[in-house]
DNA sequence: GCTAATCTTGACATAAAAGTAAAGATTTGC
DNA sequence: GCAAATCTTTACTTTTATGTCAAGATTAGC
């Protein structure tokens, strides 16, 4: 179970957008200096990130990118959804064996458990907004264990 | 966040020896054919689940694999932990940008979620046994459900 | 001891993800 | 309206993950 690098670096140029004072932006080689990546991947993000309505692109001389919507109001589970092209929803049919269609089909007991992850995870997504995630390492993880503490979710097996 | 294809499979061929009975076992081209992937595929996997001490394999005419452990002593998360290569702590020192060390070392807002949401996909894992996942779907399903009860689970931010 | 069945191991081939490059489109400011 | 700065889009290259192959090693049974 891992986190692609899209889905990471996705997220890190939201955060540098969501730091960004009212009315200011950055342009791509500005993104992708800060985040150690070049400026035609940050441009590959910021354009998937762009169609998905996260940001909003200005061209041209004093152009850039800033947050579409109040850092507040962006949920981690809405961008990871996009960032990682909906893998929840389409996991099961992205089948790589030799057979026609999954073997599994119809009596499989690993996709409750996958299914169950992916909910798991979303749900703990969808309590933090990039809002949360503007700040040094240490607050960040402080408020993060705060919401940890209601721990001991389970997968219904 | 999405499983790769080495960890469901492996997971998927643990819970085939999981359904066999005491002192049975299972070849190779048996285990291939009931998940639908080639021989030299599943070969592959068991030799990994082998190393790991999941498994125990006899070479030779009537050999085979089966459980080294009672599959209700086998958790989840240690055969994640095998299949994924320990993603959970050598995440951060994977690091692909074009920049000698990660740039966000020292401080990075991300790294919480990151290890939190590696954390809390642990925790969950680390309640469920294969002897759970032997059975139909619906059963599978039912259980998982059940687990899954005590929910809200958190990333602290 | 020979043969057939089986696991083991490393090298190789293929497919998918990640990243790069280049040409095009839009805007600002002169 | 021209030039510079910037985003957009598609095609391509590189890297990584996945899957295959073939030769070797071990065991059972005759």
């Amino acid at each position: 179970m891992k986190i692609s690098a899209q889905e990471e670096y996705g997220l890190r140029c939201l955060v540098q957008l969501a730091a960004l004072g009212k009315g200011e932006s950055l342009t791509l080689p500005q993104i992708a200096g800060r985040e150690g990546i070049s400026a035609a991947n940050a441009g590959k993000l910021m354009w998937l990130l762009n169609k998905a309505g996260f940001v909003q692109a200005i061209r041209g001389t004093k152009g850039g990118y800033s947050l579409a919507r109040p850092p507040g109001e962006i949920h981690l589970s809405e961008v990871i959804k996009i960032l990682d092209a909906d893998e929840i929803n389409t996991h099961c049919e992205s089948y790589t064996g030799i057979l026609d269609s999954c073997v599994h089909n119809g009596d499989c007991g690993i996709r409750p458990v996958i299914v169950g992850l992916h909910e798991i995870v979303q749900d703990a997504l969808s309590q933090i907004t990039l809002a949360q995630l503007v700040g040094t390492e240490a607050k960040v993880d402080e408020r993060f264990h705060r919401i940890q503490g209601l721990k001991n979710r389970h997968v219904s097996v």
